[in-house]
DNA sequence: ACTTACCGTAAGTCTTGGCTTACGGAGATG
DNA sequence: CATCTCCGTAAGCCAAGACTTACGGTAAGT
């Protein structure tokens, strides 16, 4: 959730949302340069939601489900409970509406 | 989402999960002071997240479900188009595994 | 072996923004 | 009207971190 907190960690985890993709690719897609993104993938990646291969000299990143997985649960959670909480309140004050 | 971005925000935003809370309640359960609060709630409610309410002096703060949805939504979509790019990828490299 | 392509890392700069202290305003109470 | 409570805003400080340039390292091609 920290790792998506910033507007260019987004934008380079939507362009993975259409596939594998270089850095250099990411790089030309962003307003930014090459070592920026770099470092952007490397906060994705510790925090699980990317996953590098390689390829001779370049590095290809995709969107790693398994932290896909995590966010969305943890999400899930997050998101249950405002509603629960929300429903309470409601509930608690009849006669609105 | 942008909103979410900052952990003291979000722990704002945890504890309006149980109920609404006046600013000097929601500052007392965190290790900042009022007036940094009050700053926080700014933006989340001009990100549409809380909704501020008026009782005496007193400001209560609540969670705002128009807010929450919007949030669902753009989450679902983001979280939908990444499942299926990763299915996409999957169903391309068959065979492994 | 030399060169080229592609990338990660280090060092340094500079902006962003989160926090605090200080102040002033609005409402309740006597 | 005086005072007290509760809060938003302004000003300023300061650390976090996003970005760039420079460098070195690995792999592929000639």
């Amino acid at each position: 959730m920290d790792a998506l907190g910033d507007r260019t960690r987004r934008a380079v985890f939507e362009q993975l949302r259409s596939g594998p993709k270089s850095v250099g690719e990411l790089a030309a897609g962003l307003p930014v340069s090459r070592p920026a993104v770099s470092q952007h993938l490397r906060v994705l990646k510790d925090a699980g939601l990317v996953s590098e291969r390689r390829d001779g000299t370049r590095r290809i990143y995709e969107l790693s489900p398994v932290g896909l997985v995590e966010l969305r649960d943890y999400f899930d959670q997050f998101w249950s409970r405002a509603l629960d909480a929300y429903k309470e309140a409601v509930e608690g004050k009849r006669g609105r509406r």
